[in-house]
DNA sequence: GAACCCATCATTTTT
DNA sequence: TGATGGGTTC
């Protein structure tokens, strides 16, 4: 085992009996799995068959996958590596029907659930505001996560009047998930360890199947999870748990930390491994990490340590507030890019999604090409939604979720009216919707509608058929074409209509890459991967720079960038109530304060080289302002590893020429004196001397202050500088991503929308001089000018209620009418 | 069935 | 502040 140190020695050649392996940060994890599972196969001659490995997403399993393949070569497929879920899927596509279910279930998403719930509640007569579905569903979710059935809920409930009406929601949805022939999440693994408890000849077959189990993440692990796990192990106990406690950041989703705190309790023979050395950050980065997480009382101890130099200080800067924040880290970036770092070695992480936005501002307004990672996904898109419930519906005919969803889509002219009759009647008389869509003309009070219900039945009836000769691809553009799907987005002929037809294109792409590489390509597993791999966007997004280009600017909260590494990292808005977030502050879970600085421990240990941490003094949150202090983990830090300063728009040059004043705790005097009375009227303060004065003026913050006029007048310091060193580098680029995620970010509220394109700084307008356009705040105008400066557009417009106004249109967001 | 208006509510997210 | 969803109106 070339390579591999001490401790990771250890772990990979310790192959009989449970194995817990501490996995601190950075201290090569899955090197030593990918090398246990070469360890087990060439010295043990373990048969690659009876090994699984489990991870958590699709992108872990894929990525452990080629490791595997990578270093062992022959033999290496017939290792089992899977999530949770698909493993389940796969097992239950085998076994389902002992429980009484039909293998061919489909697989319902939060939002199909949702659907579902909605039945329910109308069902038992429950008034949708009292018992909100989202809410019962997040109840129900966290139950089967428990292994709770709904007669457990109810016996659980002692006579609690709205308890018990949870616990018949339960079971109300469980049975018509039943009727849908369809399984959500939960159900995966519930139904799994159901599936063995009831049938220990089938448990048996896979504890012969899979003689050594590896789980990695092992601190996300729900309860279901680790029953599940303890099960398949119960024969041969070969189960090798890989996680890290201190990075368990996952409870609000039902992971359970105890799994991994208890795991030499219920297994007393567990040998315990630790690794402690870390191959990814300077030593700075790491004694601030230890320290921060030492404060935490229910961990195991672990100390992580590094050969690596000390390397900078960590940085710390409390800017007057969530603007200049951006500002400034924008600027940074851009001076480390050049000196030569890819922006792909850069990052920038945040507690919520929110803070994204003032970011992504400054990004665009200095061409600096960045992408955002989380939000919604490709599948998360309505026309998709739309189709795959057709392919949804056609698989498996008792899916009426997926039927609710496209019965009318497009229009038809079956109204919720005729819905509801058909789905009441389906649900009184328990069976499908689709049968009793067959029998539409006999149904009382439908006579009206029986005709188009016809039409649909025999349109869906066609579908059907011609998905019966198994070509997919074919069965798709028969949907686009005889749905009417495809004629409608053209008639309607908008960029969004377009932006559409593009995604339903590249969803024809899938079916027919799916098609080519799968074994035995079938619509049900089509699905199956649909559902199981929420997103095939990102795979490549990291790496762009590493292929010698400039990348992108990484945007993403702490909790997505768990796994990842970034030579230069910033982290902003670390600030009491932000992060640590302010409801884990008041739960009065002490916990939850501690999951917190995991989440930080976390972000701090994905540095490599140098960390920037940051703060602001005062920030917009829920539409007002507010003067957080700083964050409580700043302070935990020891002094002799940060260097902190604070820059102020008063001594703002002092601040940024003579670097640190005023040491930790001197926060008091600055600052404080600029706020008045907290009105939020902070604008006049500044916009002094060192900046050009429109920087932050009225018309793109609508911040409403008048006296600016036109909004960004004044050229930004790091705007103008940088936009003409970036343009060209970028525009080039922007298209050699993906194609298609070319676009800035799939978060945000609109996945379409046309500005801002990452990564090419060209930005487009869709309107003309003379156009009448539309503004968020000042309403209707004409445009009167329409200048192109660089890679932005400067635009007059002549608003009917305010007059003249002169903005960037990168910002200004103008819609044209 | 679409267009508006108002109220409400605002961590983290994978499968 | 702003997005979103439900309800109302034409």
């Amino acid at each position: 085992m070339q390579g591999l140190n001490d401790r990771q020695e250890e772990a990979c050649s310790y192959v009989e009996g449970p194995l817990l392996i501490l996995a601190g940060a950075g201290s090569g994890k899955t090197r030593v799995i990918t090398h246990r599972i070469a360890y087990l196969i060439e010295e043990c001659n373990v048969n690659p068959f009876n090994i699984l490995a489990i991870t958590f997403t699709n992108k872990a399993a894929k990525e452990m996958r080629e490791r595997v393949d990578n270093l062992i070569g022959f033999g290496a497929e017939s290792v089992w590596v899977s999530t949770f879920h698909s493993m389940c899927v796969r097992i239950l596509r085998r076994f389902y029907d002992r429980l009484g279910g039909n293998n061919n279930f489909s697989i319902y998403d939060t939002d199909e659930q949702k659907t579902v719930m909605k039945e329910v509640l109308r069902l038992l007569n429950l008034d949708p505001k009292q018992y909100p579905e989202k809410k019962i569903l997040s109840i129900i979710s966290k139950a089967k996560e428990e292994y709770i059935s709904p007669d457990d809920m109810e016996r659980q409930s002692f006579g609690n009047f709205g308890d018990i009406k949870i616990a018949q929601c339960y079971r109300e949805y469980q049975k018509r998930l039943k009727a849908n022939n369809a399984l959500d999440f939960d159900d995966l693994i519930f139904k799994t360890i159901q599936l063995f408890e009831r049938h220990p000849d089938v448990l048996e077959m896979y504890q012969e199947r899979f003689k050594y189990i590896m789980v990695d993440e092992y601190q996300d692990t729900n309860h279901t999870q680790f029953i599940l796990v303890k099960q398949l192990s119960a024969k041969y106990r070969n189960l090798c748990v890989v996680g890290d406690d201190d990075q368990s950041i996952y409870k609000f989703r039902g992971a359970d930390i105890s799994n991994i705190l208890d795991f030499e309790s219920v297994f007393p023979d567990a040998k315990v491994v630790r690794l402690e050395q870390n191959y990814r950050s300077t030593s700075n980065i790491l004694n601030a990490a230890n320290a921060v997480i030492a404060n935490n009382k229910g961990r195991k101890k672990k100390t992580l340590w590094t050969d690596k130099g000390d390397g900078e200080k960590i940085h710390f800067t409390k800017y007057e507030n969530e603007f200049i924040e951006a500002q400034r880290v924008t600027e940074k970036i851009l001076e480390i890019n050049e000196k030569g770092v890819p922006l792909s070695d850069i990052a920038v992480l945040y507690r919520t999604n929110m803070q994204s936005r003032v970011l992504e501002e400054k990004l665009i307004l200095t061409s600096t090409p960045y992408k955002i990672y989380g939000g919604q996904n490709f599948y998360g898109r309505k026309e998709i939604r739309d189709i795959v419930s057709y392919l949804k519906a056609i698989d498996n005919p008792a899916d009426g979720s997926s039927f609710k969803r496209i019965i009318n889509v497009p229009r038809r002219g079956i109204g919720d009216t005729t819905v509801n009759r058909i789905w009441d009647y389906a649900a009184e008389n328990d069976m499908s919707v689709y049968d009793a869509m067959l029998m539409a003309d006999k149904l009382p009070d439908i006579k009206r509608a029986a005709g188009k219900i016809g039409e649909f039945v025999k349109l869906m009836e066609g579908l059907r058929e011609l998905s019966r000769e198994g070509d997919i691809t074919a069965l798709y553009d028969e949907i686009m074409d005889k749905t009417g799907y495809k004629v409608e987005l053209e008639a309607e002929g908008t960029d969004e209509a377009k932006a559409r037809l593009e995604n339903l294109e590249e969803l024809r792409n899938k079916i027919i890459q799916y098609e080519r590489d799968a074994e035995e390509p079938s619509l049900t597993e089509l699905l199956e991967d649909i559902a199981l791999v929420a997103d095939v966007d990102n795979e490549d997004g990291l790496e762009d720079g590493a292929l010698g280009g400039n990348g992108f600017v990484t945007l993403m909260t702490l909790h997505s960038a768990k796994g990842l590494e970034f030579p230069y990292l910033f982290i902003v808005g670390m600030e009491e109530r932000l992060f640590p977030s302010g409801l884990s502050m008041d739960s009065g879970d002490p916990d939850d304060l501690e999951e917190e600085r995991r989440l930080c421990y976390v972000g701090i240990t994905r540095a490599m080289k140098e960390l920037y941490l940051s703060a602001a003094a005062s920030r917009m949150v829920s539409g007002s302002r507010i003067y957080p202090s700083e964050s409580r983990f700043i302070e935990e830090i020891p002094d002799e590893l940060i260097d902190m300063k604070e820059e102020f728009p008063g001594m703002r040059r002092n601040a940024f020429d003579n670097g640190a004043f005023g040491g930790r705790g001197s926060s008091g005097g600055y600052g404080s004196a600029s706020y008045g009375g907290g009105s939020g009227n902070y604008g006049s303060s500044y916009g002094g001397s060192s900046y050009g004065s429109g920087s932050y003026g009225s018309g793109s913050y609508g911040s409403s202050s008048g006296g600016r006029g036109a909004s960004y007048g004044g050229s930004d310091r790091g705007g103008s500088g940088a936009g003409s060193s970036y343009g060209s580098t970028t525009g080039s680029r922007s298209r050699s991503t993906t194609g298609r995620s070319a676009f800035a970010s799939y978060g945000g509220t609109n996945p379409y929308k046309k500005e801002a394109p990452s990564g090419s700084g060209a930005f487009t307008v869709d309107y003309a001089v003379g156009d009448t356009v539309k503004h968020i705040k000042f309403g209707k105008g004409k445009v009167t000018e329409l200048i192109k400066t660089g890679n932005e557009y400067e635009v007059t417009v002549d608003f009917d209620r305010v007059g003249e106004k002169k903005m960037f249109a990168s910002l200004a967001r103008l819609k044209k009418l």
